[in-house]
DNA sequence: ACTTGACTTAGAGTTTACTCTAAGTTGTAG
DNA sequence: CTACAACTTAGAGTAAACTCTAAGTCAAGT
C-alpha cells in the first residue's frame, strides 16, 4: 500500500512516517517502480509495536536502540527481551502510581462535591 | 522557606519553580525583606497538586486554566470539579489502556523466552 | 500535450516544558 | 570593608517529537 493508506491504517501522519524512516525506526521499506514507498503487512505490525512502546512512555531514542538490535538479527534476542522486561516493570510501576493519583483525585472531587453541597444548604 | 529549600522538598528545580510563577501557575508567592521568594506550606500543597495533574498527563496549559479558575474564587468550584472529573475519567481510560499494553508486552516477552528456549535445545 | 494530484527530498519551523546565561542586588562572615 | 554565596530579572538556548515548506518527479486522465 502507499503512504496514504498506511497512514490511515496506522493513524500516523505521512510526515511522521517519513520522519520515523529518516531516524531509522522504520527500515527496509520497499519502493514501487516510481520510487514511492510501498508498505506491507509487516510494516503495520512493526509500527503498531513502535506505537505500543511510545504510548507507554518509551522515548524514540530507546525504541531506536531496540530497532538497531532487531536489525542485527537473532543474536540480540536476549538483549531485546531484557529491554522489554525492564520496560514492563516500569509500566507496572507507572500503572500503580496512576492508580494512586486517581484515588487522590477522586478524594479531591468528593471534597469539592461536599463543599458545594454545603453551600447550597446555606 | 527560600527557593532552595522549596526546591528540595518539592523536587522541582529553582528554574522550574520560577518558570511556573512566570506563566502564572504559581501565584501570590510572598517575598522577604530583600525581595527573595518566601514559600509556605500552602505553596507546597499547591505544587504537589500541580505535579499530580502533570504526572497524569495534563498539559501545563490546562493546569493553568484550573489555576485561573482557582484565582477567581469559590464561584468556580463546580467548573473546577468538572475539570477534575473529566481528568479522572481520562486517567481511568489511560490506566485501562496501559494494562492492555502491559498484557501485550508480557505476551511478547513470553514469546521471546520460548524462542530462546528452543534455540538452546538445538 | 498538459494539468492534476500524490508522491519524493532536504531542511526549516513549531510546540511544550523546561534549563541556562548574564548582569545585577543583597545578607552574612571574616 | 570586602569577599562570597544565594538570590533576582529578562530573555536566550535546548531537547523531543513532530510538522511543514519548497522544489522537484511521475503517472493518469482529458
Amino acid at each position: 500500500m502507499n503512504i496514504k493508506k498506511f497512514s490511515e491504517i496506522t493513524e500516523i501522519s505521512p510526515y511522521t512516517i517519513r520522519y520515523y524512516e529518516k531516524i531509522g525506526l522504520l527500515r527496509g521499506v520497499s519502493r514501487n517502480a516510481s520510487g514511492h514507498r510501498w508498505f506491507t503487512e509487516k510494516d503495520i505490525i512493526w509500527v503498531e509495536f513502535i506505537k505500543r512502546l511510545k504510548d507507554t512512555g518509551m522515548p524514540l531514542e530507546n525504541i531506536l536502540k531496540y530497532a538497531d538490535l532487531r536489525g542485527e538479527g537473532a543474536s540480540t534476542s536476549e538483549l531485546r527481551m531484557k529491554i522489554l522486561e525492564d520496560h514492563a516493570v516500569m509500566l507496572e510501576d507507572k500503572i500503580a502510581e496512576d492508580m494512586y493519583h486517581l484515588k487522590k483525585l477522586k478524594e479531591k472531587i468528593k471534597h469539592y462535591s461536599e463543599t458545594i453541597e454545603l453551600e447550597l444548604n446555606t
